[in-house]
DNA sequence: AGGGCCTTGTAGCGAGTGCTACATTACGCT
DNA sequence: AGCGTAATGTAGCACTCGCTACAAGGCCCT
Protein backbone atom coordinates (compact mmCIF):
# COMPACT_ATOMS: atom_id res chain seq x y z
CA UNK A 1 0.00 0.00 0.00
CA UNK A 2 1.61 2.96 -1.18
CA UNK A 3 0.93 6.44 -0.82
CA UNK A 4 -1.35 6.83 -3.66
CA UNK A 5 -3.38 4.26 -3.01
CA UNK A 6 -3.84 5.47 0.34
CA UNK A 7 -4.44 8.99 -0.68
CA UNK A 8 -8.05 8.50 -2.81
CA UNK A 9 -9.20 6.26 0.65
CA UNK A 10 -7.95 9.26 3.07
CA UNK A 11 -9.51 11.70 0.74
CA UNK A 12 -12.83 10.40 0.66
CA UNK A 13 -12.54 9.90 4.40
CA UNK A 14 -11.69 14.02 5.22
CA UNK A 15 -14.45 14.87 2.49
CA UNK A 16 -17.11 12.67 4.48
CA UNK A 17 -16.09 13.83 7.67
CA UNK A 18 -13.79 16.88 7.58
CA UNK A 19 -10.48 18.43 8.62
CA UNK A 20 -11.69 18.65 12.31
CA UNK A 21 -12.58 14.96 12.52
CA UNK A 22 -9.10 14.09 10.59
CA UNK A 23 -7.66 12.39 12.93
CA UNK A 24 -4.62 9.58 12.80
CA UNK A 25 -6.25 6.85 13.76
CA UNK A 26 -9.94 7.25 11.96
CA UNK A 27 -7.63 8.47 8.99
CA UNK A 28 -5.93 4.84 9.29
CA UNK A 29 -9.01 3.29 9.16
CA UNK A 30 -11.01 4.28 6.48
CA UNK A 31 -7.85 3.49 4.74
CA UNK A 32 -7.58 -0.14 5.73
CA UNK A 33 -4.12 0.92 7.55
CA UNK A 34 -2.79 1.82 11.02
CA UNK A 35 -1.88 5.65 12.15
CA UNK A 36 1.97 3.73 12.72
CA UNK A 37 1.87 3.24 8.37
CA UNK A 38 0.34 6.92 7.81
CA UNK A 39 3.00 8.32 10.28
CA UNK A 40 5.67 6.48 8.32
CA UNK A 41 4.52 6.87 4.80
CA UNK A 42 4.11 11.08 5.37
CA UNK A 43 6.55 11.64 7.92
CA UNK A 44 4.13 13.91 10.00
CA UNK A 45 0.46 14.66 9.95
CA UNK A 46 0.81 18.30 8.71
CA UNK A 47 2.02 16.48 5.86
CA UNK A 48 -0.31 13.97 5.20
CA UNK A 49 -3.30 16.96 5.43
CA UNK A 50 -1.20 19.15 2.78
CA UNK A 51 -0.69 16.20 0.97
CA UNK A 52 -4.62 14.80 1.08
CA UNK A 53 -5.83 18.07 0.30
CA UNK A 54 -4.02 18.58 -2.41
CA UNK A 55 -5.02 15.36 -3.60
CA UNK A 56 -8.82 17.03 -3.14
CA UNK A 57 -7.86 19.90 -4.95
CA UNK A 58 -6.70 18.21 -8.13
CA UNK A 59 -9.78 15.94 -7.93
CA UNK A 60 -12.07 19.00 -7.65
CA UNK A 61 -10.04 20.84 -10.72
CA UNK A 62 -10.93 17.28 -12.88
CA UNK A 63 -14.63 17.04 -11.70
CA UNK A 64 -14.73 20.88 -12.78
CA UNK A 65 -14.08 20.67 -16.29
CA UNK A 66 -16.00 16.85 -16.61
CA UNK A 67 -18.76 19.01 -15.67
CA UNK A 68 -18.74 22.14 -18.11
CA UNK A 69 -20.70 22.27 -20.90
CA UNK A 70 -19.21 21.98 -24.30
CA UNK A 71 -20.97 25.29 -26.00
CA UNK A 72 -20.00 28.67 -24.47
CA UNK A 73 -22.69 30.67 -22.36
CA UNK A 74 -24.13 33.38 -24.11
CA UNK A 75 -23.82 36.24 -21.10
CA UNK A 76 -22.50 36.88 -17.68
CA UNK A 77 -25.54 35.91 -16.02
CA UNK A 78 -25.67 32.54 -17.74
CA UNK A 79 -21.88 31.73 -16.96
CA UNK A 80 -23.19 32.61 -12.93
CA UNK A 81 -26.45 30.30 -13.63
CA UNK A 82 -24.57 27.64 -15.14
CA UNK A 83 -21.59 27.20 -11.80
CA UNK A 84 -23.84 27.64 -9.16
CA UNK A 85 -26.38 24.99 -10.32
CA UNK A 86 -22.73 22.87 -10.77
CA UNK A 87 -21.50 23.88 -7.49
CA UNK A 88 -24.72 23.37 -5.56
CA UNK A 89 -25.01 19.58 -7.02
CA UNK A 90 -25.06 17.58 -4.11
CA UNK A 91 -22.16 15.40 -5.33
CA UNK A 92 -20.25 18.44 -4.67
CA UNK A 93 -21.16 19.40 -1.77
CA UNK A 94 -18.22 17.78 0.31
CA UNK A 95 -16.19 20.11 -1.40
CA UNK A 96 -18.10 23.18 -0.19
CA UNK A 97 -18.25 22.16 3.21
CA UNK A 98 -14.99 21.45 3.10
CA UNK A 99 -13.76 24.78 1.16
CA UNK A 100 -14.81 26.26 4.43
CA UNK A 101 -13.07 24.38 6.71
CA UNK A 102 -9.75 25.54 4.63
CA UNK A 103 -11.11 28.90 4.47
CA UNK A 104 -11.15 29.14 7.99
CA UNK A 105 -8.11 27.70 8.72
CA UNK A 106 -6.55 29.82 5.89
CA UNK A 107 -7.90 32.69 8.02
CA UNK A 108 -6.53 31.38 11.64
CA UNK A 109 -3.08 30.82 9.67
CA UNK A 110 -3.07 26.69 10.00
CA UNK A 111 0.07 25.83 8.44
CA UNK A 112 -0.94 24.38 4.57
CA UNK A 113 -4.23 25.92 4.75
CA UNK A 114 -3.37 29.12 3.27
CA UNK A 115 -1.29 27.58 0.21
CA UNK A 116 -4.29 24.70 -0.30
CA UNK A 117 -7.20 27.50 -0.73
CA UNK A 118 -5.27 29.90 -2.84
CA UNK A 119 -4.44 27.55 -5.12
CA UNK A 120 -7.80 26.23 -5.54
CA UNK A 121 -8.81 30.20 -5.94
CA UNK A 122 -6.39 30.85 -9.07
CA UNK A 123 -7.48 27.17 -10.56
CA UNK A 124 -11.07 28.19 -10.16
CA UNK A 125 -10.04 31.58 -11.39
CA UNK A 126 -8.57 30.43 -14.42
CA UNK A 127 -10.88 28.00 -15.17
CA UNK A 128 -13.63 30.96 -14.88
CA UNK A 129 -11.86 32.72 -18.06
CA UNK A 130 -11.78 30.65 -20.40
CA UNK A 131 -16.21 30.38 -19.14
CA UNK A 132 -16.69 33.86 -20.25
CA UNK A 133 -19.24 34.65 -22.97
CA UNK A 134 -17.10 35.21 -26.52
CA UNK A 135 -18.45 38.79 -26.91
CA UNK A 136 -17.41 39.69 -23.25
CA UNK A 137 -15.93 42.83 -23.53
CA UNK A 138 -13.32 42.45 -20.19
CA UNK A 139 -13.79 38.63 -19.55
CA UNK A 140 -10.32 38.96 -17.20
CA UNK A 141 -12.00 41.12 -15.12
CA UNK A 142 -15.50 39.81 -15.49
CA UNK A 143 -14.23 36.47 -14.46
CA UNK A 144 -13.07 37.96 -11.10
CA UNK A 145 -16.27 39.93 -10.51
CA UNK A 146 -18.37 37.09 -10.92
CA UNK A 147 -16.31 34.83 -8.55
CA UNK A 148 -16.62 37.51 -6.00
CA UNK A 149 -20.01 37.36 -6.74
CA UNK A 150 -20.35 33.44 -6.83
CA UNK A 151 -18.48 33.11 -3.44
CA UNK A 152 -20.38 35.59 -1.49
CA UNK A 153 -23.44 34.04 -2.74
CA UNK A 154 -22.49 30.39 -1.67
CA UNK A 155 -21.27 31.88 1.55
CA UNK A 156 -24.61 33.37 2.11
CA UNK A 157 -26.19 30.30 1.07
CA UNK A 158 -23.97 28.03 3.38
CA UNK A 159 -25.66 29.84 6.31
CA UNK A 160 -28.69 30.07 5.20
CA UNK A 161 -29.38 33.08 3.28
CA UNK A 162 -29.59 31.99 0.37
CA UNK A 163 -33.02 33.54 -0.19
CA UNK A 164 -30.57 37.04 0.11
CA UNK A 165 -27.86 36.06 -1.60
CA UNK A 166 -30.43 35.31 -4.46
CA UNK A 167 -32.21 38.80 -4.02
CA UNK A 168 -28.55 40.06 -4.74
CA UNK A 169 -27.79 38.73 -7.86
CA UNK A 170 -31.43 39.63 -8.75
CA UNK A 171 -30.59 43.08 -8.00
CA UNK A 172 -26.96 43.30 -9.86
CA UNK A 173 -26.15 44.43 -13.08
CA UNK A 174 -26.64 40.91 -14.43
CA UNK A 175 -29.91 41.36 -14.55
CA UNK A 176 -32.21 38.89 -15.87
CA UNK A 177 -33.84 35.96 -14.54
CA UNK A 178 -31.33 33.65 -12.71
CA UNK A 179 -33.25 30.40 -13.44
CA UNK A 180 -32.65 27.99 -10.45
CA UNK A 181 -31.16 30.73 -7.87
CA UNK B 1 -18.37 35.30 39.23
CA UNK B 2 -21.83 35.18 37.86
CA UNK B 3 -22.25 33.80 34.00
CA UNK B 4 -22.13 37.24 32.55
CA UNK B 5 -18.46 38.22 34.57
CA UNK B 6 -17.12 35.41 32.78
CA UNK B 7 -18.63 35.95 28.94
CA UNK B 8 -16.43 39.07 28.30
CA UNK B 9 -13.24 37.09 28.96
CA UNK B 10 -14.30 33.77 27.31
CA UNK B 11 -15.09 35.89 24.05
CA UNK B 12 -11.42 37.53 24.15
CA UNK B 13 -10.09 34.28 24.88
CA UNK B 14 -12.54 32.89 21.75
CA UNK B 15 -12.20 35.80 19.28
CA UNK B 16 -7.82 35.28 19.91
CA UNK B 17 -7.30 31.59 19.87
CA UNK B 18 -10.33 30.82 17.65
CA UNK B 19 -13.13 28.19 18.19
CA UNK B 20 -11.04 25.01 17.53
CA UNK B 21 -8.70 25.84 20.23
CA UNK B 22 -12.05 26.74 23.17
CA UNK B 23 -11.75 23.73 24.94
CA UNK B 24 -12.60 23.90 28.78
CA UNK B 25 -9.48 23.90 30.38
CA UNK B 26 -8.01 27.16 28.85
CA UNK B 27 -10.77 28.71 28.70
CA UNK B 28 -11.63 28.21 32.32
CA UNK B 29 -7.99 29.72 32.51
CA UNK B 30 -8.39 32.50 30.53
CA UNK B 31 -11.72 33.95 32.94
CA UNK B 32 -9.54 33.20 36.22
CA UNK B 33 -12.03 30.12 36.45
CA UNK B 34 -12.00 26.51 36.63
CA UNK B 35 -13.53 24.12 33.76
CA UNK B 36 -15.80 22.71 36.70
CA UNK B 37 -17.01 26.35 37.10
CA UNK B 38 -17.74 26.36 33.31
CA UNK B 39 -19.79 22.87 32.96
CA UNK B 40 -21.13 24.66 36.57
CA UNK B 41 -22.40 27.94 34.84
CA UNK B 42 -23.36 26.90 31.22
CA UNK B 43 -24.19 22.98 31.64
CA UNK B 44 -21.88 21.75 29.22
CA UNK B 45 -19.70 22.71 26.39
CA UNK B 46 -22.01 23.27 23.11
CA UNK B 47 -24.07 25.39 25.55
CA UNK B 48 -20.91 27.80 26.55
CA UNK B 49 -20.11 28.09 23.23
CA UNK B 50 -23.28 29.09 22.21
CA UNK B 51 -23.43 31.78 25.17
CA UNK B 52 -20.37 32.95 23.73
CA UNK B 53 -20.72 33.43 20.43
CA UNK B 54 -23.84 35.19 21.33
CA UNK B 55 -22.13 37.14 23.52
CA UNK B 56 -19.70 38.13 20.57
CA UNK B 57 -22.21 38.81 18.03
CA UNK B 58 -23.78 41.80 20.65
CA UNK B 59 -19.96 43.09 20.80
CA UNK B 60 -19.43 43.16 16.96
CA UNK B 61 -22.90 44.60 16.60
CA UNK B 62 -22.42 47.20 18.49
CA UNK B 63 -19.04 47.87 17.32
CA UNK B 64 -20.08 48.25 14.23
CA UNK B 65 -22.88 50.99 15.16
CA UNK B 66 -20.30 52.80 16.89
CA UNK B 67 -18.47 52.93 13.82
CA UNK B 68 -20.78 54.10 11.04
CA UNK B 69 -20.03 57.91 9.67
CA UNK B 70 -22.74 59.89 10.56
CA UNK B 71 -23.17 61.11 6.91
CA UNK B 72 -25.21 58.90 4.63
CA UNK B 73 -22.95 57.67 1.74
CA UNK B 74 -23.63 58.73 -1.74
CA UNK B 75 -23.24 56.11 -3.74
CA UNK B 76 -23.09 52.25 -3.55
CA UNK B 77 -19.40 52.50 -4.30
CA UNK B 78 -18.82 54.27 -1.58
CA UNK B 79 -21.00 52.33 1.31
CA UNK B 80 -18.87 48.90 -0.77
CA UNK B 81 -14.97 51.33 0.20
CA UNK B 82 -16.81 52.57 3.68
CA UNK B 83 -17.60 48.95 4.84
CA UNK B 84 -14.76 47.25 3.45
CA UNK B 85 -12.38 49.98 4.88
CA UNK B 86 -14.08 49.43 8.01
CA UNK B 87 -14.51 45.53 8.47
CA UNK B 88 -11.04 45.27 7.11
CA UNK B 89 -9.64 47.45 10.54
CA UNK B 90 -7.09 45.81 12.94
CA UNK B 91 -9.26 46.01 15.61
CA UNK B 92 -11.88 44.16 13.30
CA UNK B 93 -9.97 41.53 12.43
CA UNK B 94 -10.26 38.70 15.40
CA UNK B 95 -14.18 38.98 14.43
CA UNK B 96 -13.22 38.19 10.76
CA UNK B 97 -10.78 35.47 11.65
CA UNK B 98 -13.67 34.05 13.62
CA UNK B 99 -16.35 34.44 11.55
CA UNK B 100 -14.76 31.68 9.07
CA UNK B 101 -14.76 29.65 11.41
CA UNK B 102 -18.24 30.25 12.05
CA UNK B 103 -19.26 29.36 8.50
CA UNK B 104 -17.07 26.10 8.58
CA UNK B 105 -18.96 25.09 11.32
CA UNK B 106 -22.26 25.80 9.91
CA UNK B 107 -21.36 23.71 7.09
CA UNK B 108 -20.46 21.24 8.62
CA UNK B 109 -23.64 20.99 10.70
CA UNK B 110 -22.04 21.97 14.18
CA UNK B 111 -25.03 22.61 16.93
CA UNK B 112 -25.47 25.95 17.21
CA UNK B 113 -23.50 27.67 14.99
CA UNK B 114 -25.81 27.80 12.06
CA UNK B 115 -27.97 29.90 14.13
CA UNK B 116 -25.06 32.06 15.36
CA UNK B 117 -24.33 32.58 11.63
CA UNK B 118 -27.87 33.60 10.10
CA UNK B 119 -27.80 35.48 12.33
CA UNK B 120 -25.17 37.90 12.07
CA UNK B 121 -25.69 37.22 8.87
CA UNK B 122 -29.69 39.14 9.14
CA UNK B 123 -28.08 41.93 11.58
CA UNK B 124 -25.47 42.87 8.99
CA UNK B 125 -27.93 42.76 6.30
CA UNK B 126 -30.77 44.84 7.99
CA UNK B 127 -27.52 46.97 9.24
CA UNK B 128 -26.77 47.73 5.05
CA UNK B 129 -30.04 48.56 4.67
CA UNK B 130 -29.43 51.86 6.21
CA UNK B 131 -26.74 52.82 4.79
CA UNK B 132 -27.50 52.87 1.17
CA UNK B 133 -27.19 56.21 -0.50
CA UNK B 134 -30.64 58.44 0.01
CA UNK B 135 -31.32 57.96 -3.52
CA UNK B 136 -31.12 54.65 -4.40
CA UNK B 137 -33.67 53.17 -6.49
CA UNK B 138 -33.47 49.70 -4.96
CA UNK B 139 -31.92 50.17 -0.75
CA UNK B 140 -33.16 46.35 -0.51
CA UNK B 141 -32.34 44.70 -3.20
CA UNK B 142 -28.86 46.72 -3.71
CA UNK B 143 -28.31 45.82 -0.02
CA UNK B 144 -28.57 42.36 -0.66
CA UNK B 145 -26.16 42.81 -4.01
CA UNK B 146 -23.41 44.69 -1.91
CA UNK B 147 -23.89 42.08 0.89
CA UNK B 148 -22.88 39.52 -1.32
CA UNK B 149 -20.42 41.37 -3.24
CA UNK B 150 -18.63 42.29 0.10
CA UNK B 151 -18.46 38.70 1.53
CA UNK B 152 -16.98 37.07 -1.66
CA UNK B 153 -14.62 39.70 -2.10
CA UNK B 154 -13.56 38.98 1.93
CA UNK B 155 -13.58 35.55 1.17
CA UNK B 156 -11.15 35.87 -1.74
CA UNK B 157 -9.15 38.37 0.45
CA UNK B 158 -8.49 36.26 3.51
CA UNK B 159 -7.50 32.94 1.30
CA UNK B 160 -4.87 35.77 -1.01
CA UNK B 161 -6.60 36.71 -3.50
CA UNK B 162 -7.16 40.15 -2.34
CA UNK B 163 -6.43 41.68 -5.57
CA UNK B 164 -8.77 39.23 -7.34
CA UNK B 165 -11.39 40.65 -5.21
CA UNK B 166 -10.03 44.83 -5.88
CA UNK B 167 -10.36 43.62 -9.49
CA UNK B 168 -13.69 41.96 -9.26
CA UNK B 169 -15.21 45.03 -7.90
CA UNK B 170 -13.14 47.10 -10.77
CA UNK B 171 -14.92 45.11 -12.89
CA UNK B 172 -18.51 45.53 -11.36
CA UNK B 173 -21.43 48.17 -12.45
CA UNK B 174 -19.80 49.87 -9.14
CA UNK B 175 -17.27 51.35 -11.56
CA UNK B 176 -15.60 54.24 -10.19
CA UNK B 177 -12.09 54.31 -8.14
CA UNK B 178 -12.69 51.87 -4.71
CA UNK B 179 -9.99 53.95 -2.78
CA UNK B 180 -8.38 51.72 -0.33
CA UNK B 181 -9.17 48.49 -2.59
C1' DA C 1 -26.71 29.41 66.26
C1' DG C 2 -28.22 26.31 62.97
C1' DG C 3 -30.26 24.63 58.56
C1' DG C 4 -29.99 24.93 53.68
C1' DC C 5 -28.48 26.30 49.42
C1' DC C 6 -25.22 28.55 46.25
C1' DT C 7 -20.64 28.22 44.96
C1' DT C 8 -16.13 26.28 44.57
C1' DG C 9 -11.74 23.09 45.02
C1' DT C 10 -9.61 18.48 44.31
C1' DA C 11 -9.22 14.36 42.02
C1' DG C 12 -10.07 11.49 38.69
C1' DC C 13 -12.35 8.65 34.84
C1' DG C 14 -12.41 6.83 30.23
C1' DA C 15 -11.48 8.09 25.77
C1' DG C 16 -8.75 10.10 22.26
C1' DT C 17 -4.41 12.75 20.55
C1' DG C 18 0.28 12.60 17.69
C1' DC C 19 4.02 10.01 17.69
C1' DT C 20 7.85 6.53 18.86
C1' DA C 21 10.57 2.21 20.24
C1' DC C 22 11.19 -2.22 19.19
C1' DA C 23 10.66 -6.18 16.81
C1' DT C 24 9.35 -8.89 12.96
C1' DT C 25 8.21 -9.97 8.31
C1' DA C 26 8.57 -9.41 3.18
C1' DC C 27 10.98 -8.72 -0.76
C1' DG C 28 14.51 -7.37 -4.30
C1' DC C 29 19.44 -7.65 -5.61
C1' DT C 30 23.81 -9.71 -6.22
C1' DA D 1 21.51 -18.33 -0.53
C1' DG D 2 22.39 -14.40 1.90
C1' DC D 3 22.10 -9.61 2.73
C1' DG D 4 19.92 -5.06 3.17
C1' DT D 5 16.29 -2.26 3.01
C1' DA D 6 11.43 -1.45 2.94
C1' DA D 7 7.20 -2.32 5.15
C1' DT D 8 4.31 -3.50 8.98
C1' DG D 9 2.42 -5.12 13.77
C1' DT D 10 2.28 -4.39 18.87
C1' DA D 11 2.66 -1.53 22.84
C1' DG D 12 2.98 2.26 24.84
C1' DC D 13 4.14 7.28 26.31
C1' DA D 14 2.76 11.73 27.75
C1' DC D 15 -0.78 14.57 26.97
C1' DT D 16 -5.58 16.73 26.38
C1' DC D 17 -10.49 16.14 26.06
C1' DG D 18 -15.42 16.80 28.33
C1' DC D 19 -17.37 15.78 32.32
C1' DT D 20 -18.42 13.98 37.17
C1' DA D 21 -18.21 12.42 42.19
C1' DC D 22 -17.36 14.06 46.49
C1' DA D 23 -16.64 17.15 49.78
C1' DA D 24 -16.02 21.46 51.79
C1' DG D 25 -16.56 26.27 52.27
C1' DG D 26 -19.39 30.66 52.25
C1' DC D 27 -23.45 33.14 52.87
C1' DC D 28 -28.41 34.19 53.77
C1' DC D 29 -32.69 33.45 56.51
C1' DT D 30 -35.00 32.50 60.57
Amino acid sequence: MSRETLLPLLAAHVLEHGLAAASLRPLAKAAATSDRMLIYHFGNKEQLLADILAHIADTYSLALDAAVGGERAQSRQEVVSRILAQVREPAMQPFQTLWWEIVAGSARGVPGYHEAAEAVMARLLEWLETQMPENDPDPVGGARYLLTLIEGAQMLSTVGHARTAREGLLASDLAGNLSGD
